[in-house]
DNA sequence: TTGCTTTTCAAACATTTGTATGAAACTATC
DNA sequence: GATAGTTTCATACAAATGTTTGAAAAGCAA
């Protein structure tokens, strides 16, 4: 067998078994079984486990953060140069919530791994996530350009909560339906997007004086570039 | 050595490694050796790892759901038996955020396993979670009450973004310092409690006719009954 | 083929970990 | 102070798990 096959063979098995029970008891002999290799093949193909892990959630990780600044550059090139902080904040959630929301999502594995590492959180997968401010800073920098002269205290906070808001509805969707009894309609992405990035945009014009109501946003759908979705 | 001490002095020390170091790589045997009792005290007092684990996350949850609920009915004895939305939400973010937030609180064992128990989640940490909707529904009986003719999707949505801005402010402040380079002051615990009250608001009046501007809520610092705290 | 590298494989290794055991020490009640 | 119940202790157990090893197999170039 090529050496590449087995590669992903681990890849593809790994991912689908932590995405179904977690990381906490999945073993390497539990995905060698499923994906048909020997159980020698993980640590000479990745050196450890952990590298294992590692490897899968960087894969993911590249994969939303490219989707995330795409969306930002055909916001800002939309926008001649300065993109709307609406959008800028629609591209910063809206990549992670339709990668691990909706129905039809229901059977993609890798949006399923990245929900487990968003609960589970295990040491290769903090240590990488601890890399991800340089990516983050990228959006500071256009939001500070959409809100000129707004304090940075206030822009980091508005970057925070809307990442606050997202990631909570992803890790929380099943506790927010059995509370809600169903009401809240976890497979309508577009209209979380939607509502994330309204509540973002109103706490970052959170200081605006209270007679200027047209500082609140009102958004429409299907603002999004689909260049690469 | 009386039983309790043997009991309490496991308890305190479990608090402590597992706050200092997580779930992850402490063992039976480090709880014992920082507690000076015997490696089988734990299994005759607790039964198993996990009970203890759940011991501990129970107590604690106790502590600031009792927290929570004094503040609501505080807020509601005050309003006349109906209180004011935003005194709601500060009921059910205060607590968790001055247990876990503050300068003085960083050598608060208690915060600081909380803090972990919200990063890691750990099997038996999670079953427990599991059962805390039946508290939040209080919550939103009582945003109901403060609202009414509002239809219940916004109020659930409300309190699961409240929660979620509390909860990530928790779990991510080392990330946000850094990504601010300082510049959010995470000691101030009574600002952060007022930007959570004051957006979750927001988000829940979010369907107002924006020629409503007072519904933009305008909070005031020390509303807090300090029966309990 | 020959010789070399890469990949696979079964088996063993070395720890680590939670838990169980049975005797000893202790405590309280009569 | 004898007895019964409780608690402590050293030690052993059993199972799981990531990793290593050394040889066999496969791939590949000359």
């Amino acid at each position: 067998m090529a050496s590449d096959q087995t590669r992903s063979a681990i890849l593809a098995a790994a991912e689908r078994l932590y995405a179904d029970r977690g990381f906490g008891d999945v073993t390497l002999r539990d995905i060698v079984a499923e994906a048909n290799v020997n159980l020698a093949a993980v640590n000479y193909h990745f050196g450890s486990k952990d590298e294992l892990i590692a490897e899968l959630f960087v894969t993911r990780s590249i994969q939303t953060n490219r989707e995330r600044l795409n969306e930002l550059k055909a916001a800002e090139e939309a926008g001649g140069g300065r993109a709307a902080i609406d959008d800028i904040m629609r591209a910063l959630v809206g990549p992670t919530l339709r990668g691990c929301l909706g129905p039809d999502r229901e059977g993609s594995t890798a949006a399923r791994f990245m929900i487990r590492a968003s609960i589970e959180s295990v040491p290769p997968i903090r240590r990488i996530k601890n890399r991800e401010v340089d990516h983050l800073r990228k959006f500071a920098a256009a939001m500070r350009r959409a809100m000129p002269g707004r304090d940075d205290t206030e822009l980091y906070w508005g970057l925070h909560f809307a990442l606050a808001m997202a990631h909570h509805t992803i890790r929380e969707k099943e506790r927010l339906l059995r509370l809600s009894e169903g009401k809240c309609d976890l497979d309508d992405v577009r209209a979380i997007i939607d509502r994330v990035v309204t509540v973002s945009v109103m706490a970052l014009t959170m200081g605006d004086a209270p007679n200027k109501p047209a500082a609140r946003p009102v958004l429409v759908h299907g603002r999004l570039t689909r260049q690469d979705l």
